[in-house]
DNA sequence: CTGAAAGCGCTAACAC
DNA sequence: GTGTTAGCGCTTTCAG
């Protein structure tokens, strides 16, 4: 080894060709102290003297540096990047959940990496590989992470991860959602107290509208409102106003006596109102209509839907917290968390 | 130096504390190679004699291992880490455009990180020192960034960067985008040929809404549809349907014999039809209702709506694309490019 | 409060 | 083809 060092002692140095960014080190030069002191003046800035403070400040300025945090995350092991992962983004009732997410950790110097997952579920593997290869912060989980193979990868990996928008009895770490289940029987209730006597739902080929639906179904039968067995339509995810329509012709040519429907998305549901208000159906005078997820032109359409709103913003706010309290070696008070849904009664029952 | 490192071979070497994570070395030791040649076979498996591949796929296998990619970008100044900046999320036309980036991207093997400037710009010069800290291969620009420091630090950033939703005189790099003055004249003369001859215009209060309506203005009223001065409304962004609604109350109190409305988002067209059949107005017969965006429910509601379609998947393909080559060395063919628009006729109008 | 040294995990550059 | 060496730009550790 030293003799090594005494060769290149002799030997002239190597540099790498680009080598002209700006450093820290440039600027600690321009403030006359050490590297890691206009480190520390960016970083804790309590922790250096005013007058230090101030130099760093100035060569800062001067420069226009801007810290390099690749480097910063390799040597301090905080990427301060958290991964999101949707099914998809366009027509996801996540978007909300991502805005606040992103504003939350944006609000305390995290950035956020968006990944689709595809509802198929095709490209989990690829892109949790491709999360985990930038050592994020955390990994926050939209909706159901199908592959197991993912899922063991991800808890090797030792990353915080929140599972949102769903309660699972084993969830892979934090988990911060509400109970599809409840949701389903909930709203299958409200219809009974609203004097429905014959309910069918539409439901997106998803697999927790799916689980909404089911306890649906097992609510209603139980309350003796289904006529028997509950009418469902499946569409494929995601869902959309004409797969509504459709719904609703398929439904009625099963059972025509139907008196409400269960949709699993707001967009099913306004495909449906229009398409009864093609046919000349009532509503909610012969039909009550419930949507789920509260978009906002569901309170300004007309007439305004009635719907299952669950706090987005609320789960994304949540969400970043936790992940940012465990980056930063703080105990997460309530790892698993149920925030709740609300019947959101409108005009459409 | 050499006197240092003579040192340094007696005195014990002090290690990192949290030092066990597996890296490339881990695996180079398994395969029996040199670090270097793991890293090739899995970066430039071409560059490996088929043997040592297998040996070091094997490894890999065995251990589980992902690679560190803040490490990689870190020494290669490459990060392949994309950032795409839009206004808001939720809501937002560019959606479309952020699904094609994030799927082309990840396609490629490049992450999206997604930022939110807000509307107002507020937090752009935040925002872009976050972003240049990661040091992207690429930025993508959906919409105007307002502020000079910010285009400023851009381009001396160096990093490429795509300007989206837009053509303008001056870009800061590339551009993809259409040209919205055209699109607000388009939108007139449609009118004027459709026999509309009182057109007025409801607006959010965005730059780019604002200039399509200029210049629809102008158009109308050189061809003499707008009863002398066109009646405009402007709502606050982003544009909501209860907008589009209130606009139809303003526009007639003040303007009662208009007969077509261009609208600067499907938002608020659909607030519009929604409010013209509630105050008994039929559509088309008496009023024409245009929007802008074609969301996928436009189609889908009655009557389905006239609008104005931008490819935003071509957009965001493209801007990909773009960066994509620009990070690999390779020249960008056409690096301002318009993809124009479509007036997409349906029934009310 | 400030600094010197030693890496973080990887790849570019240069040998052989 | 494969290996050696020297960083990429930052922060941790340890020492004053």
């Amino acid at each position: 080894m030293a003799e090594h060092d005494i060769d290149k002692a002799v030997a002239p140095k190597r540099r790498r060709s680009k080598g002209t960014s700006l450093t820290l080190r440039d600027v600690a030069r321009l403030a006359n102290v050490a590297p890691i002191t206009a480190s520390r003046a960016l970083n804790t800035p309590e922790a250096v003297s005013e007058e230090i403070l101030q130099r760093v400040r100035a060569a800062v300025e001067r420069t226009g540096y801007v810290p390099n945090l690749l480097a910063g995350g390799l040597a301090s092991r905080r990427s301060r990047l958290v991964a999101a992962v949707v099914p998809t983004i366009t027509g996801s009732v996540f978007l909300e959940t991502v805005q606040a997410l992103t504003d939350t950790l944006a609000a305390s110097g995290y950035q956020m990496m968006l990944g689709q997952a595809g509802y198929a579920g095709s490209r989990e593997d690829a892109l949790l590989e491709a999360i985990i290869a930038r050592r994020p912060d955390g990994v926050i989980l939209t909706g159901i992470m199908h592959s197991t193979l993912a899922r063991r990868r991800l808890v090797a990996s030792g990353i915080p991860v929140v599972e949102t928008w769903d309660l699972t009895p084993n969830p892979v770490d934090m988990l911060v959602g509400f109970s599809h289940e409840q949701l389903g029987a909930a709203v299958a209730h409200f219809l009974q107290r609203r004097g429905r006597r014959h309910v069918a739902s539409i439901t997106a080929d998803d697999e927790r509208a799916i689980r909404r639906h089911a306890a649906f179904a097992a609510a209603a039968e139980s309350l003796d409102i289904a006529g028997g067995a509950v009418a469902q339509h499946v569409v494929p995810a995601p869902s959309t106003v004409a797969s509504g329509r459709e719904g609703l012709r398929v439904l009625l040519a099963r059972a025509p006596g139907i008196d409400a429907i269960f949709c699993s998305s707001d967009m099913v549901a306004l495909g449906v109102l229009s398409e009864a208000q093609a046919l000349g159906i009532a509503v909610p005078e012969r039909l009550a209509i419930v949507g789920m997820g509260d978009l906002a032109l569901s309170r300004d359409l007309q007439p305004p839907l009635t719907t299952v709103r669950v706090d987005g913003t609320l789960i994304g706010d949540t969400a970043a917290r936790y992940i940012m309290q465990r980056a930063e070696g703080r105990a997460v008070e309530q790892p698993i968390r149920d925030v709740g849904f609300t019947i959101v009664e409108r005009r459409t029952t």
